[in-house]
DNA sequence: AAATACTTTTGCGATTTTTGAAATGAAAAG
DNA sequence: CTTTTCATTTCAAAAATCGCAAAAGTATTT
């Protein structure tokens, strides 16, 4: 609460370098500081952190437990800042995003006005794939991807997360009778992808791998079955997630539901391992912010 | 990096509440020091955060995202703190906690001697079961459990990760040669566990289903067959990560590996949906912090 | 258009904190 | 026993923060 950021920074500092005068030097401050720092951090929380003997200093084991999650909570805090200047670049020119057709559609697309508005000078090139092509020949500099990842010669970082969902519409429901385990989901229709093969298994309990009566090869084309009552389909939150909001859809088996799993991860994939454009980080950070499913 | 904490928390309280005398009042301090609070902070970020129209104060789209970041850097902060607060309670008395054998031989019982150093008063009481057994008859207060869940009629809550890993033993690859591809699994001898058949799904690629020529009960079996030479193994990281640097194992197919995966995830799980007992709590974030399994 | 009603910002003296240099104290090293 | 190496404390100067009251805006109303 109260606890000043800077003082934080005075003990990590005394932490790493294994003594206040080193960490003044490490500074650039006067010693009288360092002490004092850390004197007024263990008296606003009223515990020693420090074991001071006189050759060195050693952490007291509160002080190993706070300072491990201090680490945490500034560098998201620096983070922040940084965020700001690479902000201050006015990051311009052309950027090429590729996402899934669906993902497209109902995460991208819905904020492109505000993003073109916080970030004029960018020239936003969407475009829609459904697999992963050859990012270097398009000239794609960030594709969203969900799921396992096959190539792994592209670098990849983990954006968001999103869960999937069993789905029925109400009116399906109603005329079949409601799905509580598993098990139930036999005397129900599926609907399921036609290829690959390996998108008709279900994260449910122990795992399950369901027989379709219906396939589709898009989910795009699953959804809209699922909608108009064709039976039960296990689909990616961001996609159904407003749908279920409406109460067009409604969830199932969420108790059953087996989280993580591979395919909910939303991944940013380009390459380069170096450091990414600044166009690249203020799309991946503006967009990271609005993917509220769940 | 000069940025101060109370600052932030000015703005935070400006951004929620709405308006700068909102703020100070929920903050009870004078309408002043919020307008200095923000102006310092401002210049200090040499940014606009707020945009000020005098009816109401919006966040400038660099503020949105800079707020964004803050509230998860403020958080982790204040766990800290709340962590000493806690730790101050000196908890006692009687903790039972329960582990899968492996675990607890790999990731607990190395520790619990500082651990009891720390926390003199709780007397800790260790009991392995590889199910999940009846938590509330046996009188258990947290069980540490991998993989998924199957009774959600218990809280549970994620608290690390440790990843699969495909290992062999040096000799065995030396004798029967590399695998570089899953379809290479083929060709190789699989240690694999005897029940359930679930565990012989591994997260490689699509997803593969492996044939093993030798089957094991236990982790622990599996993985001294493994050391011994007799196959690949698929097991948790937790119990194979110093065998893996003081290379008797050898990694094979981490490229392919597929995370996160519903087997990867380690959670605590107790009843009681309310605060934790402090004791529960400390252990908790005790070994958190030692846990080192990547 | 002018007046009104809110808000935020600013000027300024008083108050509280913070700072560095040097003094002090304390434990290890020679 | 003396020297060295740190950390803490003292003290006066310097800097920052604070609150009051006045000023400066800007929607809404008259």
């Amino acid at each position: 609460m109260k606890s000043r950021s800077d003082d934080l920074y005075f003990l990590l500092s005394v932490v790493d370098s294994g003594g206040f005068s080193a960490a003044a030097e490490q500074l650039e401050v006067s010693v009288t500081r360092v002490s004092r720092a850390i004197t007024r951090l263990e008296q606003s929380l009223n515990t020693t952190l420090l074991n001071r003997t006189t050759r060195k200093v050693s952490l007291t084991e509160e002080g190993r437990l706070f300072v491990e999650k201090v680490r945490g909570g500034l560098a998201a805090l620096e983070e922040a800042e940084e965020l700001l200047a690479i902000r201050k670049q006015k990051p311009a020119g052309r950027l090429r995003v590729d996402a899934a057709n669906p993902f497209l559609l109902h995460q991208i697309v819905p904020h492109v006005r505000d993003f073109r508005e916080a970030y004029p000078d960018i020239e936003l090139e969407l475009t829609a794939s459904d697999r992963i092509v050859d990012l270097l020949e398009r000239r794609i500099d960030v594709a969203i991807r969900i799921g396992p990842l096959e190539d792994s010669s592209l670098h990849a970082r983990p954006i968001a997360r999103s869960p999937l969902s069993v789905v029925a519409s109400p009116d399906y429901l109603k005329r079949r009778g409601n799905c509580d385990s598993p098990d139930a989901l036999r005397d129900h229709d599926i609907i399921g992808f036609t290829a690959p093969e390996a998108l008709n298994f279900w994260y449910i309990g122990q795992g399950v791998r369901v027989r379709p009566s219906i396939r589709a090869s898009s989910g795009e084309a699953i959804r809209q079955l699922c909608l108009s009552g064709n039976g039960l389909a296990y689909l990616s939150r961001f996609m159904i997630g407003a749908d279920i909001e409406q109460g067009n859809l409604v969830e199932l088996l969420s108790d059953h539901l087996v989280s993580p799993n591979p395919r909910e991860l939303v991944n940013a994939v380009y390459y380069r391992n170096t450091t990414l454009s600044a166009r690249i980080q203020v799309f991946l950070d503006f967009f990271e912010t609005r993917w509220n499913f769940l």
